[in-house]
DNA sequence: GAAACTTACGAAACCGGTTTCCGTCTGTGT
DNA sequence: ACACAGACGGAAACCGGTTTCGTAAGTTTC
């Protein structure tokens, strides 16, 4: 099909509708000064010949390549992937492709990615990762660079990222309108940014009503299962009559509910849980249903494109600063 | 840092070593015939101005982009990303960087994609997608193009995927070189190939023993833990003593193990219980930790890559076929 | 009816490498 | 001393678009 011995190329157009190769380029692309018989007649005959122009050659003339790149540290983990969708979603619209590649957390080989999507002339470059804690700059750069998640350490940088804070804060509020009010949080390693932003978003719908987080009631350990099921534990055995726990991930959540179930407690009559994430894996195999966090990602990453592209076409640098977006409330059954 | 102005070109380094372009080009690729001296020089000026080929008039010039394109017919989903690191990891080597496109599922949009990367010039395709089932082909591309997980209709098309079938077979095995005399098997869809070569697997590892699997100890429906908890009622209740249950995924079998500890089904005493993909987050999550089969979907991917890279370097087209790789046990504690 | 603009398009340079072809220089054989 | 092969490297064409610039024809202006 796609084997007519040899692309047509703009010359052959040319011959075709008996114009220069020059011309037929300005058609093709809509700029100079052509009739609209003439531009009418190039467009003919490059759809007869079923003209496509050759990516390379014009990406040597005109310096864009309509690709961008994107590096993740994580490997294309749980995280990244609907980031990656929307970015694609986004950027697909603009005839993008998307170059991506793994830098496995590690900064040198990160900046070899770099080289070598600079060296291809890619025309930005979106950089994510699983983390969000913030990470080193880039640095500069020849074209503009836009951070997912885990934002730049450098307030030069354009980072895009939602509000931990926000999202666990709309998390308690949710248990305490509903009545409850003594809430426990079960976070992920306390040297995660993020459990320590989710444990404030708590603190803050707490002290909303004025009440507080209680210190015994405010765990850290690990993003697993396993430790949500411990902690399920320890919760129960503190002593504290706790109605509503608010989990830092969607696997704590789900260790948690795992927990209180051999427990004989029920969930949500006797406790409420709710967890971070809207993974919809675990979310499905909770019983009961989790109410959970959902970050939007993939709206992020379709943001993080649209940035990147208005700033690849305006030519104007991306303003530095963080963005941050609000998180929306999942409600289901555990809470 | 990468700001110096304007990007060394080839003319740079032939001034600065006292050469002409030509002969810096022979020197940096190592062809044509030129004196160790010159060599020297040529390097040693391209190290001083950190020259880096331009890309785009690489490709142009020689036809090779060292981009290769993916097409995934799921949205990077669990199944793709290890496919995925692989084909990256192949690659990098190789300094080949990877263009990846997320078709939906959908042909139309998926051939949208290939035209987009024929026109981009790729050097080869890889085509994977969530489902075992045999995809419809893409039909000519004058690319090499190999389809892994999901095999291409099209006999002419190389395909790369692994063994469902001595997957739960070694499953099995394992379960009836333990003692386990009477198994059940428990699948996803039937209409879903996987499921039943799946099954296929059980009945012949069963078979090998003089065994078989009883019809009502064959279970088909849907690929999720709450189906792999209604399914281990199911068992139960049938009246069979059964001893081990091989399940098609780790999802269902996370399921039935949930599903046998409601019922006070001690596993792996009682019921042994095996899954399928050596999925970690469901395998961690699992209580007892999930024995089950690993489909190296990484080395998958990584040979696939390696595969096209030879194809696109000899030139010669990949023969076609379907190649399929063994799976792995791994013994945890469920089984 | 000439000067002053416009409009429409082609010629050619250009982007930055690769590759072919050919001339020169050196060394060898007679 | 002369012919000849082989080694070395330069000039220039080439890949396939884009873009600048110049000019011929057509239109307005006075």
């Amino acid at each position: 099909m796609t084997e007519s011995k040899r692309a047509a190329t703009v010359r052959d157009v040319a011959r075709l509708a008996g114009v220069s190769p020059g011309t037929v380029s300005k058609a093709l692309n809509g700029v100079g000064q052509l009739s609209p018989d003439t531009r009418a007649r190039v467009h003919e005959a490059a759809a007869a010949l079923d003209f496509q122009p050759n990516h390379s050659a014009r990406s040597l003339a005109s310096g864009r390549t309509f690709t961008v790149g994107v590096i993740t540290s994580d490997s294309f983990g749980r995280f990244t992937i609907p980031v990656m969708l929307g970015i694609e979603d986004s950027l697909a619209a603009g005839r993008v492709s998307t170059m991506l590649c793994d830098g496995r957390g590690d900064p040198v080989r990160e900046n070899q990615l770099l080289e070598r999507l600079i060296n291809r002339q890619v025309d930005g470059v979106v950089v994510t990762g699983r983390r969000r804690d913030p990470r080193p700059s880039l640095g500069e750069v020849p074209v503009p660079v836009i951070y997912v998640l885990s934002e730049s350490l450098d307030p030069a940088d354009l980072s895009l990222t939602y509000d931990d804070r926000q999202g666990t804060e709309l998390a308690a509020h949710h248990l305490l309108s509903t009545g409850r009010r003594s809430l426990a949080y079960v976070g992920g390693p306390e040297r995660h940014l993020a459990s320590r932003l989710r444990r404030e978003g708590v603190e803050r719908a707490l002290a909303a009503q004025g009440l507080e987080l209680d210190p015994d009631l405010a765990l850290y350990g690990q993003w697993s299962e396993t430790w949500g099921r411990s902690a399920a534990t320890i919760v129960l055995r503190s002593g504290h009559s706790v109605d509503g726990i608010v989990c830092a991930s969607d696997q704590i959540a789900r260790g948690v509910l795992d927990g209180l179930r051999e427990l004989d407690v029920q969930v949500p009559h006797d406790i409420a849980v709710v967890g971070f994430d809207n993974w919809e894996v675990m979310v499905e195999g909770a019983r009961p249903l989790l109410t959970t966090v959902d970050p939007h990602l993939e709206s992020l990453g379709r943001e993080a494109a649209t940035r990147l592209l208005s700033a690849i076409q305006g030519d104007e640098p991306l303003e530095g600063g963080v963005i941050t977006r609000g998180c929306e409330l999942i409600i289901r059954d555990s809470a």
